[in-house]
RNA sequence: GCGGGUGUAGCUCAGUCGGUUAGAGCGCUAGAUUGUGAUUCUAGAUGUCGCCGGUUCGAUUCCGGUCACUCGCCCCA
């Protein structure tokens, strides 16, 4: 039989694999609460709407890098009434449940979330057709303080968990797009510049031209370097409130200790934002360097047919986290106490029902399953050495008909019998 | 969607300028040790040499295609 091959662009969480995903996912969850951020989840699939709506049409994500869900049957006469999609991000979704589950009465929300994403692209380092995010939404507030906390938040959590306190691992990028207004005016510069015939800008350049021409300060390719060099500057058409909206931000987040880089060419891909857009950055993870990124969308709600409600979030890879982080903060599980039984039937129900009695008491407890002939408890010792046991339990016949059992310390190599009634005070007084 | 690199044992990788039985280390199995593990010693098992086709007396090796992985472009977390 040929071998079953996974789907492209996918990994498999091995045991170790896990343990640094969940440290990481768990981390920033605990941090997120600590600021009054609420776990949520979203289902992964959605009709197609939804991102068409927030995400936009004209970006890469809803055009051509959605999974589409197609199910088993249309029998029920085609009442798919919109395609399905596996979700290639989150904040949409998030948004969505908000509006459905009526969470819109009781602003403002702060909002945590972890899951898979799917977006159908060409996997490299870095990027997986399904990976995982981490994000965080702050929901009906106008005020730049929520800027300030959700970006402190993130710079706290990438503080956390990578190596060294996160010194020199990463650069935080922030830009505005200031509001509307601000944004319509800058758009009015930036297609005269780009649209009066001086330059001959790239293919894609030329249909952003139309469709998002904020987005050509994005591109990197080398014929359109100097039209966007010479361009003109964001920061110059932000309207009076959006400077002082940003100028706020900036003040608070350098109040915080975090002194970010502005970066006038910062855009982002998705349509959304406004105001405060941001990215945290490193050179360490090759093609793929952003880590964390997000901004403020005040249109969102609204363009999703929601009330006018500002919100404002991020989104982390976990995947690039997990390549980053420090391998010695991951949390290693306590190792078991190994319960090794055997001889009869009997044997094995006295040891079964002995391991629940000690895990009620607060032990964790392995059950030996290497089926020892009763000749030989090699082989369960040595997965005790795997398993890293410190002490290891055996119980054979002799043991069970005087209802004693063999206390093994794995270190010094030492052993005695004691009464099986004894065995949990004996264990508590252990390190 | 476009380009580069790679695919040999469970894992990490040698190797074959085209030739008869394809190797190492780790791991695995068994024994030394019939109720006691770390070390050690001994023995053993592994493979469609990614897949399909072509050239050839002969292909794991050369060529073409394909699939997968990987890196970059693009895009993005």
């Amino acid at each position: 039989m040929e071998k079953l091959q996974q789907i492209r662009g996918t990994h498999d969480l091995l045991p170790q694999d896990w343990a640094r995903h969940h440290y990481i996912a768990e981390t920033a969850r605990r941090m997120a609460e600590w600021h009054g951020f609420a776990a949520m989840a979203t289902p992964m699939i959605e009709f197609r709407d939804v991102f068409v709506r927030a995400v936009g049409e004209a970006t890469d994500i809803v055009s051509k890098e959605m999974f589409r869900v197609t199910p088993p049957s249309t029998e029920d006469g085609g009442h798919e009434r919109e395609a399905m999609v596996l979700r290639p991000e989150n904040t949409a979704a998030i948004i969505r449940a908000v509006m459905n589950g009526g969470l819109t009465e009781q602003m403002p929300q702060r909002l945590f979330y972890y899951g898979p994403m799917f977006r159908y692209e060409r996997p490299q380092k870095g990027r997986l057709r399904q990976f995982h995010q981490i994000g965080a939404e702050t929901l009906g507030v106008f005020s730049p303080m929520a800027d300030i906390e959700l970006i402190s938040l993130a710079a706290g959590i990438l503080r956390e968990i990578l190596p060294d306190g996160g010194r020199g691992q990463f650069r935080l990028l922030l830009n505005s797009l200031g509001d509307s207004e601000s944004r319509a005016n800058y758009r009015d510069a930036l297609v005269e510049h780009f649209g009066g015939g001086k330059f001959a800008l790239s293919e894609t350049s030329r249909e952003r031209l139309l469709k998002n021409p904020l987005r050509i300060l994005d591109s990197k390719s080398p014929e359109d370097q100097l039209a966007i060099q010479t361009a003109p500057q964001l920061i110059n058409f932000l309207n009076e409130p959006s400077r002082a909206f940003f100028a706020r931000v900036q003040d608070g987040l350098s109040a915080l200790g975090i002194d970010p880089m502005v970066e006038s060419k910062l855009v982002r891909g998705l349509d959304y934002y406004s105001h405060t857009v941001f990215e945290f950055v490193t050179d360490k993870l090759g093609a793929q360097g952003t880590l964390l990124a997000g901004g403020r969308y005040d249109g969102l709600m609204a363009a999703m047919g929601g009330p006018a409600l500002p919100g404002i979030g991020w989104a982390a890879g976990v995947e690039r986290l997990a390549e980053l982080i420090d391998s010695a903060k991951i949390p290693t599980p306590r190792p078991p106490i190994l319960l090794i039984c055997f001889g009869s039937d009997a044997v094995e129900n006295r040891g079964m029902a002995l391991a629940n009695e000690l895990r009620e008491k607060g032990f964790v407890v392995e059950m030996a399953m290497q089926q020892p002939d009763h000749k030989r408890l090699q082989k369960a010792l040595q997965h005790a050495n795997r398993v890293g046991t410190e002490f290891s339990l055996i119980m054979g016949p002799d043991e069970f008909l005087s209802d004693m059992i063999e206390v093994k310390n794995m270190a010094n190599r030492e052993s005695h019998k004691i009464a099986v009634a004894e065995l949990p005070s004996f264990l508590a007084k252990m390190p």
